[in-house]
RNA sequence: CGCGGGAUAGAGCAGUUCGGUAGCUCGUCGGGCUCAUAAUCCGAAGGUCGUUGGUUCAAAUCCAGCUCCCGCAACCA
């Protein structure tokens, strides 16, 4: 069989604050399909970056008395940290703001007007004569239409409403309090309407490929009917407009992000001395793309990125997989940075271990619907299946082993049963992994776990090694084999784990097979894999 | 009547494609074992599947209406 190759594009996180939760939850699908496909041997691009540009970024920037660059700094290399601690394998971490990735847009961007798939079009804006130029909405204050109070051109801060900065009244300029004029500014629009037919074949192609989540909200685009896209904002901090007359405009945030997907492959490609135009080509049939996000995300990743290549027109392949997440609650609230209830990744880590939370957020994770979390559940959950299931089928039997036998697992003969079995796991957890249901996969294979703890009561070793010791010797090979095989199955997921196992064992390194083990075995250094958790 | 997703034991969920005895995990209760981190194994109790109506011999599942929750309808990402 040819090399597969599979690019994962992990969504690019926001370069205004650390990773919390959400982030976790969502992103944590790439990284174990990252992980199964290397383990299956395949050529894998997993990447993703920081998301530095943008209004958000600037504004901050603006009020800190710093600069944007420095806060996206600060907040990519805090990421890359923290993505490090969580166990991520990226093959490329980069960040919008590098040389590579804006001129790898600016050049597509020049591809889009050469296609015809970009026009200039003359927009009115708000304007402040005082400072002398175009606001964006979340620099106007004026006077809420709903409510009488103070709102924003975006949204109401006394009432909450959301709002078109054309709706809000009396508006002035944040800054110098100048009242507003409007005035005409020219923008790049994208023409989005001109892929309306190769959309929907995309979506129907993808049906059973998508997440319901991500069909559903693809659907619902192209059934309001799409609407061409201002491809420019009026901004000094993003990716600089490649066209005469632009200079005081970036590329609209969305735009270029999501080709860092494109940027990122491109580069490793390079690094790896593949021809990046043909591993992505959509003729490629060893290829698969998965795109892994929030639900937020959808829209992004469903049309507008796909719109994008096509406009290249450059036979790229459109996304198969769309990985899209639901949302994580925290006792039972929205998680909200205003609200303070928001947990960073980082905090996490200082309570769990990085396995503990890979598992929690696989297992009980939003796949498919939002889900709530809870410190008490992550510490439940560790406790029942880490500890009690998993950590138990292992210390159980090694422990054993150590006190009787000085730490050397005799050879013995494998359940024949028990060996078919596992040979079906693999098939059956890897084919789970590869339709992103993550969920299921880990639950085959705790149940894979929880046989080995009935197959151990059930043949009594403990009452073996007075009767039989050949008998013994088989029980406690078997389950050896078990425990060999559970370090691989359990690899995408808890790669710390498969570690330790591994290196207790002596074992090969991790691939996607099945691990046959021969001879006696050593015991080095048993430790146990997951300490209990008090509340 | 904007659009999408959801509602199933105390809690968290699967099952809905393609109707056929309501399932899993936690928790609770009872029992077994002593190899194991009060871990593990066996068993029990607990649900009119959001609601109303329809189709059918038969509906959690199909159809129609309604209620409630979450999200998207943005120059936030």
């Amino acid at each position: 069989m040819e090399k597969k190759d599979i690019l994962i594009g992990g969504a690019w996180p926001y370069a205004n604050y650390y990773l919390h939760v959400g982030h976790l939850a969502a992103l944590l699908p790439g990284d174990i399909l990252a992980k199964y496909y290397r383990g299956c041997g395949a050529n894998v691009f997993y990447v993703s970056g920081s998301d530095c540009h943008g209004t958000p970024i600037t504004e901050r920037a603006k009020k800190e008395g710093n600069t944007p660059e420095s806060i996206a700094t600060h907040y990519h290399e805090e990421f890359v940290k923290t993505f490090n601690n969580l166990g991520f394998e990226y093959d490329l971490y980069s960040a919008t703001m590098s040389d590579y990735h804006k001129k790898f847009v600016q050049e597509k961007f020049l591809k889009l007007i050469d296609n015809g798939y970009l026009f200039e079009k003359e927009v009115p804006q708000d304007y402040c004569q005082n400072c002398n130029k175009f606001l964006s909405d979340r620099e106007i204050v004026g006077t809420c239409p709903v409510c009488g109070g103070k709102s924003s051109g975006e949204q109401c801060d006394n009432c909450l409403t959301s709002l078109n900065s054309d709706e809000v009244l009396d508006k002035h300029c944040k800054e110098c309090g100048s009242s507003i004029v409007m005035k005409n500014n020219k923008h790049l629009y994208f023409k989005l309407t001109a892929f309306n037919k190769e959309l929907q074949q995309l979506i129907d192609d993808n049906k059973d490929r998508w997440r319901k989540n991500a069909v559903g909200e693809a659907q619902k685009y192209l059934d309001m009917g799409l609407v061409d896209r201002a491809a420019t904002r009026q901004l000094e901090w993003g990716v600089e407009v490649p066209v005469e007359g632009y200079e005081d405009k970036r590329v609209y945030v969305w735009f270029e992000a999501v080709l860092g997907y494109l940027s990122d492959t491109k580069k490793l490609c390079e690094e790896r001395g593949m021809d990046f135009y043909e591993i992505l080509s959509n003729d490629n049939k060893n290829l698969r793309t998965y795109y892994v996000h929030g639900k937020d995300n959808i829209p992004f990743h469903t049309t507008i990125f796909p719109a994008l290549m096509l406009g290249f027109k450059e036979n790229l392949r459109l996304p198969d997989y769309i990985v899209s997440s639901a949302y994580v609650n925290l006792d039972n609230e929205k998680i909200s940075k205003s609200k303070g209830n928001l947990i960073t990744c980082n905090e996490l880590l200082e309570n769990f271990k990085r396995d503990t939370l890979r598992y929690y957020f696989t297992a009980f994770g939003p796949e498919t619907k939002d889900t709530n979390c809870s410190i008490d559940d992550i510490i439940q959950v560790h406790n029942k299946f880490l500890v009690g299931v998993l950590g138990n089928f292992v210390n159980r039997n090694l422990s054993f082993i150590n006190k009787k036998f000085d730490g050397v697992i005799n050879v013995g003969n494998i359940d024949e049963e028990v060996k078919k079995y596992t040979k079906e796991t693999y098939d059956l957890v890897g084919d789970l992994i590869e339709k992103a249901e993550f969920k299921n996969a880990l639950n085959k294979i705790i149940e894979y776990v929880s046989f080995g703890n009935k197959y151990y009561d059930e043949n009594e070793p403990w009452v073996k090694i007075k009767e039989d010791i050949n008998k013994f010797n088989d029980i406690s090979y078997t389950c050896t084999y078990m425990i060999a095989n559970i370090a691989n199955l359990v690899e995408p997921f808890m790669p710390d784990t498969s570690k330790n196992i591994k290196e207790m064992l002596s074992l090969n390194d991790y691939k996607w097979e099945e691990e046959v083990i021969h001879g006696d075995i050593k015991i080095n250094d048993l430790k146990l894999l997951f300490e209990r958790i008090d509340e």
